[in-house]
RNA sequence: GCCCAGGUGGUGUAGUGGCCUAUCAUGUCGGCCUGUCACGCCGACGACUCGGAUUCGAAUUCCGACCUGGGCGCCA
């Protein structure tokens, strides 16, 4: 019976794993083999003399990264990695590796981020590359557990949609039979009629799909968005919902990863102290401009200089609220007593921005004229605005990116080393 | 999209006009080695992105293309 590599000990007696080869060191008379599968490294001793010929004549063929079934006897060596070591009385090729490799999974050797993503599966064998997706996959599990334990109803919106309708970013077009469809660039008018259908509380994490040519650390053109919408609440009560999952995911990972935290080399990983500060947009371009020595125009966007500068005096995860309307969304409610002001928030962490929200214009009139005022054509969003003429209760909601929540709590320095796959301005395979 | 920096064995690099038959490491192959853990030692193999120009001579200078990294812009 295979076991994980992990759970390989002397007590164990014997034992038999399957993986891949790491590293041979030859000594002559004596080899060593490390073995690594997706939970660890093992040690596999050979002293030539005391082994059978099938065991030599395996060990002889075999080639670094090739798969390898190994069973024999656990010794307990302190010199060993792991305090422990198997000696073989069967080694067995499973699957021969190529030579040479595209890049060098025991890492003594570095390979560029392109190098590594044009060989993805052999990048990922790396253990901190496995480490980093096996946290993701973590906190996917954990997210997704949070929001159903708080009566959210999980929803699938669709990705091909007809009309770029809520304009500001690009989106690519597809070839729909005989129509022009584009790729959805967020499921936020999807789960706002859902608010119409009485669901109260949904969540979807999917595909999010821009067609800009950014060319950053921290854009992705096809993204995973972790998206939220809440009726009968407004956007304080989902910027605290908001920070309750950022905090319960730190928390979770901390608990649940720690041998993939290790392999990245963090010790323990710290959980954010709440409440995040709010901090109003008026407050945030202020101290941007004193950080900074450039001033910042009322209503212009926070750039990145400014986003640094402010991020930098935080020092944790803060909220900007109170957004002049006129940046935000035509779906950011106005605050009645100041409508040239909106009820939207970003959630920031010191190095980016990691969810916007709001609460939204639940009223058909004012949306409509919301939707003008920001020169859009209110009739190219009908299948939008009819259920706002049918009960739309009032709601508020956010879209946090996933890639993000992952490289900042990890601090990688690069979103494409959060996603598998990445898809980016040049990036089309694997 | 703009700006900057790059493109040298499988991988990561050194090399700014002749000293390059191109450095080092890793790798691969062969040899030696019974406690390695970046094993060590000896030997070998393997590369200047493409096209044009300048020059007696180009990895090195210039022009163009393609590709890459980064910064900015753009981006609910």
């Amino acid at each position: 019976m295979r076991i994980p590599i992990r759970e390989v000990s002397p007590e164990s007696g014997r034992a038999e794993v399957a993986g891949w080869v790491h590293e041979v060191r030859d000594l002559g008379g004596l080899a060593f083999f490390l073995i690594r599968d997706r939970t660890g490294i093992l040690q596999v001793t050979v002293p030539k003399k005391k082994v059978s010929e099938a065991v030599l004549s395996g060990m002889k063929e075999v080639s670094r990264e090739s798969l390898v079934r190994v069973s024999g006897i656990v010794k307990a060596i302190d010199k060993a990695p792991g305090g422990r070591e198997l000696i073989p009385d069967c080694f067995e090729i499973l699957s021969r590796s190529g030579s040479p490799l595209p890049l060098d999974v025991s890492e003594k050797v570095p390979a560029e981020l392109d190098t590594r993503l044009d060989s993805r599966f052999l990048d990922a064998r790396r253990p901190r590359v496995t480490a980093v997706f096996q946290i993701r996959s973590r906190v996917m599990r954990t997210v997704n557990e949070f929001l159903f334990s708080r009566g959210f109803i999980n929803i699938t919106s669709p990705k091909i949609v007809a009309a770029a309708t809520e304009g500001g970013t690009e989106l690519f077009p597809i070839a729909y039979f005989e129509k022009e469809a584009f790729l959805n660039q967020s499921p936020q008018l999807y789960k706002q009629m859902m608010m119409a259908a009485g669901f109260e509380k949904v969540f979807e994490v999917g595909p999010i799909f821009r067609a800009e040519e950014h060319n950053t650390t921290k854009h992705l053109n096809e993204a995973t968005s972790i998206d939220i919408e809440v009726s009968f609440t407004d956007h304080h009560g989902v910027m605290s919902l908001l920070e309750e999952l950022v905090v319960h995911t730190y928390r979770d990972v901390g608990e649940h990863c720690q041998g993939a935290l290790e392999a990245l080399g963090i010790d323990r990983l710290p959980t954010p102290k709440t409440p995040f500060p709010r901090l109003s947009y008026g407050e945030a371009i202020e101290l941007a401009a004193g950080k900074t020595g450039e001033s910042i125009q009322y209503g212009d966007d926070i750039g990145t200089a400014a986003e640094k500068a402010i991020g930098e005096h935080m020092g944790e995860h803060y909220f900007i609220v109170d957004w002049p309307t006129a940046i935000k969304p035509y779906y950011a409610m106005p605050y009645e007593q100041d409508p040239e002001i909106s009820k939207a928030f970003d959630l920031m962490h010191p190095r980016m921005e990691l969810s916007s929200g709001a609460q939204r214009v639940h009223d058909h009139d004012l949306l409509v004229q919301q939707i003008q005022s920001k020169g859009l054509n209110p009739e190219n969003f009908e299948f939008y605005l009819e259920p706002f003429r049918y009960g739309m209760p009032p709601h508020a909601g956010w879209g946090l990116g996933a890639e993000r929540l992952v490289m900042t709590m990890l601090s990688l320095g690069n979103i494409r080393e959060a996603i598998l796959f990445p898809r980016d301005r040049h990036r089309l395979t694997p």
